[in-house]
Formats: C-alpha cells, structure tokens, sequence
DNA sequence: TTCCTTGCAAAACTTTTGCATTAAA
DNA sequence: TTTAATGCAAAAGTTTTGCAAGGAA
C-alpha cells in the first residue's frame, strides 16, 4: 500500500494537507479514507473501502464511508464513475482520462486522454455546453 | 403515442411479431411494454414504464416490468444504459450510437455514430477484444 | 461552548426472487 | 394439459437520513 518509499505515516500528513487545501477538516475517518484511495490511481467502491478500513482495524460506519466519499467528489478530490448498474466506483484519478470496463473479470483499467483521438464531435444543443465526455470500451474476452 | 398513421392496434401487431422474431412469447403484458418502449426511439426507466401502463389502466406488476426489461435487453430488443448511478434507463434504440446527457435536466439525447469519428484509438489488452464503446457527453446550461 | 463529524439504526430506493395463481399454446 | 408468465409480497443490495453521542476548535 505505500509507494515510492514513502511511508504510511507521510503519505497520510499528504493526505491531509490536500483535504486542507480542498476546504475538508482532516478528521481521522476522513485521513484515512483518503488514504486509502489516494495512495495510487484505483477504482474502489464503497463497500471495498469499508471492508479495507475495518480489516485495517479501524472504526467506521457505513454512514460516514459514503458520506466522506461523496463529499470527496463534491471538492473534486474523487470521481464518480457509472460503468455498471450495479454501484458506482469511486476513481482516485481526477485528471480527465477514459475507462477500459473489462465485462469478464470487472475490472476497470484507465485510458489516458492521448490514446484517444476525435476527428470529429457534434455540437452541442443550442444553450449547453459540453461539460465532459466520458468514454467506457467495453471488452471481452478474445474468442 | 402513434406515429405515421398506423394505430395503436396496429403497433402491437408489429410489436407481437418482433416479439416472437426474438422467441419471445407475446403475452399481454409483453406486448404492451414492447408497444409503449418501441413505438418511438426513447429513454424509460422500469419506473417510467410501470407508471404509463398502469395509467393507462393495464393491471402490470412492477416484476415482471424488469423481468420483461431485462428479457428484452438480453435478446437484444432494448438496451440498457449505465448514464447516472440512481437507475438503469432502457433505450429502444439499439442501433449502435452514442450520448448526450443534459446534467440539468436528466434528459438524455442520442448523438448518431457518425456525428463521432476516432482517429485514433487504445489498442485493447491482451488477450481481450473491444465489445463496444459506449460514450456520453454530459452537457450544462450554457455559461 | 459551539459547531461539525461520527456511528448506529432505520429508512428510502432500485432491483431480484419465491411462490401461488393465471394465462398461453 | 402442460408449460411458462404474472402478481404480490418479501428479500436483497446500495445509498441516504435522523439523531444521539463524541471530537475539534
């Protein structure tokens, strides 16, 4: 769970400097969600991030994990994803970026924006403008 | 809820014989769920359906309208969209092609695949093969 | 103290399932 | 008659909410 050589202990102070920055008390549920997620670019879901908190041994209640996450995207510090039906993902990589949805396993894998290329879009209606575009390849597999 | 000239009576007969092109048995409540979503390329949640057939005084259980959705999906009458999280949305229209998704009003627009061109493309990984691309262009009120 | 956050339980919502009844072939 | 579809209610799964208790400033 750590990268770079960093520490759990310095990559949580990371992660509560940005909560800071974003306006979010860096409470301790909070730091540690952040952490979890934020830690390296990862498609999580609710239910994921409690079962990790718990097993880590921590106390947090269901209430606060979507409490927390949703707040998390409302200050742009997470995305929501809506790739399948079933629940929402929660995408710690905020850069605009696309999705590989791999219908076998359900696996979700990033697309970075230069692999992607339009030669061509339509306009939007009259009176909207185009506020993101989000593109999920759906994939199988080989036969 | 007609279009060129044909009656309603009409519509399900059309709609009875896609059914069983599909092998699917055209009961009543089948037909009346494929004469309402098929009459016209359009967007209905389970609930927008339940609620225009029992409006219209058909005796319906909200069971078999997702039973019927989802029959209807996997036999590739229908198809059913990921857009937001709250709610699947079955589109009539399945002819491969892309969306408009106002965040305003929810409303959902088909954008027809060649209003869209790549020129270039992830090459998928290995071992998979792409089984589609699904894109929605989310819209806001002009600024 | 005052305000915000948390946990718990319950509620709200969407979707699925079990089972007795009904309709279709 | 035989099989499959329907309705109802209940269950299951995800997400939200109300409220009392706890923590931060």
């Amino acid at each position: 769970m750590e990268s770079q050589g960093f520490s759990g202990e310095q990559i949580a102070t990371q992660c509560e400097r940005r909560l800071s920055d974003c306006g979010i008390r860096p409470t301790g549920q909070r730091v540690r969600i952040a952490t979890l997620l934020l830690c390296a670019p990862q498609h999580l879901s609710a239910e994921q991030i409690l079962e990790s908190l718990r097993a880590s041994g921590a106390r947090v209640s269901k209430a606060t994990v979507y409490n927390t996450l949703n707040l998390f995207a409302e200050r742009g510090l997470i995305r929501q994803l809506s790739v399948d039906g079933s629940r929402a993902w929660f995408d710690s990589n905020v850069d605009a970026h696309y999705h590989f949805h791999d219908t076998t396993t359900g696996a979700l894998i990033d697309v970075p924006i230069p692999d992607v290329e339009f030669s061509r879009l339509p306009a939007p209606p009259a009176g909207t403008e185009v506020a993101g575009i989000d593109i999920v390849i759906r994939l199988r597999k080989k036969s």
